[in-house]
DNA sequence: TGACGTGTGTTACAAATGTAACATATACGT
DNA sequence: ACGTATATGTTACATTTGTAACACACGTCA
């Protein structure tokens, strides 16, 4: 499972908010965020795509795209990683900590939170 | 203040441990967890050296490496670009719930605690 | 039917990072 | 003085990421 990088990020989180989206729709969205020519960003989705971050699928003759992985899953390997390699905590975390965050949900704190403390052999 | 990567936050914790270090003392600690040559740990050090994260200093006529900035400070750093762009989370960051990572001492917390949360603009 | 906008495929190049070899200088022991 | 180990300088190449242009196809409107 590859994490994503700062920028595909950026684009998971709008594809997060509202998907599918096609490459022009979420140039509209990221392009004033990360200051992207419209080619860019095309590039950007290519790779994650590639990379299996991004689904691909045909919607009115276009090509849209969808986060592979939901938002709870995704934040929680990269925050497994970052407590792990940052400051060496390999054990649970103290996800409560991070529940004002307004990324996500209740719901998806608590998907988090299982996902990062329970079983950790899936996927 | 460019952030470390993975591997240069690996050698910075072998030196924020003990400095200063020469490239093969570095190497007998990093090589066995990075699986690296000695060459890779070398030039990975002078880079570390050209970004201004280590300070370069002759010892008994051999090259030794220190850390330029505390490890409070830099980590500070990383886990407030973290938990910018992961969590967007830009205000006080609840650092309490870290205070069990073996990383850093009670001093040492305390120094991250002040800089994360307390003025934002030095250095 | 021909120009134009939009979608898509392809290619390009630079910087950062991972990963390492080669070559040279220098000190230390014999 | 000579060989050998260690230190240091230099160079190389691949991958990932950032950043973007070029070229072509297709549908719509005049």
């Amino acid at each position: 499972m590859t994490q994503p990088s700062k920028s595909e990020l950026t684009i998971l989180k709008v594809l997060w908010a509202e998907a599918p989206l096609s490459a022009r729709e979420i140039q509209e969205k990221v392009g004033p965020l990360l200051d992207w020519s419209f080619s860019t960003t095309r590039t950007t989705l290519s790779r994650m795509a590639e990379k299996s971050l991004l689904q691909l699928d045909t919607r009115h003759r276009v090509r849209v795209y969808t986060p592979v992985e939901s938002k709870a899953r995704t934040l929680s390997g990269v925050m497994r990683e970052f407590f792990d390699t940052v400051l060496e905590m390999k054990g649970p975390l103290p996800t409560a900590a991070f529940h004002d965050s307004k990324m996500l949900s209740e719901e998806e704190w608590a998907e988090l939170d299982r996902l990062l403390n329970e079983s950790h052999d899936d996927d």
